[in-house]
DNA sequence: CGTAAAGCTAACGTTTACGTCAAGGTTAAA
DNA sequence: TTTAACCTTGACGTAAACGTTAGCTTTACG
């Protein structure tokens, strides 16, 4: 069973995802479903694309960005020109989600500091209060 | 002037936000400016509270969770039991942005390899065309 | 005195990624 | 054969945090 195809609440199971998402990824032109009368199949390509659609998710691109560097991958594997482009994407993103943790770092320090306060006071007041 | 009042321009100008924010956090009770007529007036108070604000937004908290802190620090600073629960809500956040920051690094890592493998094979096509 | 800048309320629009019905078709098991 | 499980399209709803008119009033300035 090299190309065995799926039925919508497979792919569910398969990915942790519900109807609806898939046939809203289908209806954004992420992925291609083929039809049985009016039920929708899902090939291995309909699978190896949502790989990397929930790859792209974790790396917070945003559906469209996802749907342009498919569309860069699958035209075309041996056209320098689209991986120079998705490269391009790549070193975008990871700037912006290195930027993110760096904020995110120094809102953390912030934070424990403030706790550390926080806590500073109310140590000081169960001391008082135990006089 | 120790207890300059502010227009709502002025305040624009010292958060960097527009007047729409600052209705919009009255609205929301975040903010509560007194009146000269219809025209809102901003106090100490109000930039205190602000300050706070904008700093919650950095920690990523909603605005939601804004008020209701806020709510506790203006009450009664005497009750413990506030604090505490302040305390509690600040460890809570800590703990999900330490566990964001923690997913976030693992997809940096995660896209710099795939990054670094498109460059690999880039590598290898300007090679070969060099041959 | 006239006009431009600044404020006001009210209310609809925007974005993203789906959730949630509604109403109906098909298929498989009992 | 009937019901249960699974599928379909269509279309409105949701959340957050404002943006964006529209239309009107007030204040400041030359």
């Amino acid at each position: 069973m090299p190309d065995e195809v799926m039925t919508i609440g497979q792919m569910c199971a398969e990915f942790g995802v519900t109807p609806r998402t898939l046939r809203f990824y289908e209806s954004k032109e992420l992925i291609f479903p083929i039809r049985q009368g009016q039920r929708r199949l899902f090939t291995r390509a309909c699978r190896g694309r949502m790989k990397l659609i929930m790859q792209g998710k974790r790396f917070g691109f945003s559906l469209e960005d996802i749907r342009q560097l498919l569309n860069l991958y699958n035209v075309d594997d041996q056209q320098t020109t689209q991986l120079t482009r998705t490269c391009e994407k790549a070193r975008e993103r990871l700037a912006e989600m290195q930027a993110q943790r760096d904020e995110l770092s120094g809102a953390i320090a912030e934070l424990s500091a403030q706790l550390a306060q926080i806590q500073n006071i109310l140590a000081q007041r169960s001391a008082e209060a135990a006089e």
